[in-house]
DNA sequence: CAACTTCTGGACCTTTATGTCCATAATAGC
DNA sequence: GCTATTATGGACATAAAGGTCCAGAAGTTG
């Protein structure tokens, strides 16, 4: 559905959104279960992306460039790995294959719906809508490894 | 959106289904463009999954093992790229992310979304359903590739 | 300035997806 | 039985994604 790579990075924004005041890689790695050095990737292009504000030395880390509610979830994945559209059929030039079209026709639209579903959540929603109260209440530390939340269940 | 492999699976299925009697694997190959080894390997997964049927020989290679409109999106996609469904959070046992729950629900309404969507489009509505006549007009040979079809702009 | 913290960016490694090649097995026609 | 045809399956090659590591730059504190 996604890759990895948008998945982790809608990790990192989530817990940007929860969080008060900037979080180092290293932090948010160790909560949201990210491999630390390819966080630190992630956290780049989220940089470059104009998603996070990055602040090096003592105090500094990530913070979130615009409010949660202004940042949805196509924004942090097309930042880290575009969705590409189907244009014409991939049947080469002339499009031989045009047979095909009712095919890409119908993968197009697919993808057209996930973008807009990605489209209409912000991060914003993301946090205030929690379905089970005690899952919010976790503190947002790797200690928190240790409580179990029985209503995760998706 | 979807595996290079599952639309290689896809253009085959559709070109079987278009089709009356067995088509080769080279024959496959060219019309759909697909590189012709590699096409193999998709074919064998596709003849596992019980969608095609294979028969060696002179007169042989592919046939679809059902009829086109027994066959969905989903059942080709599953076939040879099985969409995985998140159960629960992947933050490891204990959910201590578990304040990424509201998110991986997003996730997982969207990739249901699709996957609804490829199970209720059949091999047999992407053939009849032609937006532009003059595709499916052309014939199904790699000669085919001079003519252009101008409506073939997904 | 010195020491410490934190991000940056490049080099490199591992795994997975994609793609190639070929010997072999099954089938049909003669 | 012989030959031509066609799928099968394994070995191997290449490309892309995912992941590790570390030197160095930029910032903070004292």
């Amino acid at each position: 559905m996604i890759s990895q790579t948008a998945e982790y990075a809608l990790r990192a924004m989530v817990f940007l959104a929860m969080k008060d005041g900037a979080a180092t890689g290293q932090e948010i790695a160790a909560v949201t279960l990210v491999p630390g050095g390819y966080l630190s990737k992630i956290m780049q292009q989220l940089a470059k992306a104009k998603l996070v504000h990055s602040q090096r030395g003592i105090g500094g880390g990530f913070t979130l460039a615009r409010q949660a509610k202004e940042i949805s979830i196509l924004d942090i994945v097309n930042a880290v790995d575009p969705i590409k559209h189907i244009r014409s059929c991939p049947l080469d030039i002339k499009s031989h294959g045009v047979n095909l079209c009712p095919l890409h026709a119908r993968l197009s639209t697919a993808s057209r719906q996930v973008e807009e579903a990605f489209a209409k959540s912000t991060l914003a929603e993301l946090i205030t809508e929690s379905r089970s109260p005690d899952c919010l209440s976790v503190p947002l530390t790797p200690r928190a490894l240790d409580t179990a939340c029985g209503d995760c269940s998706l």
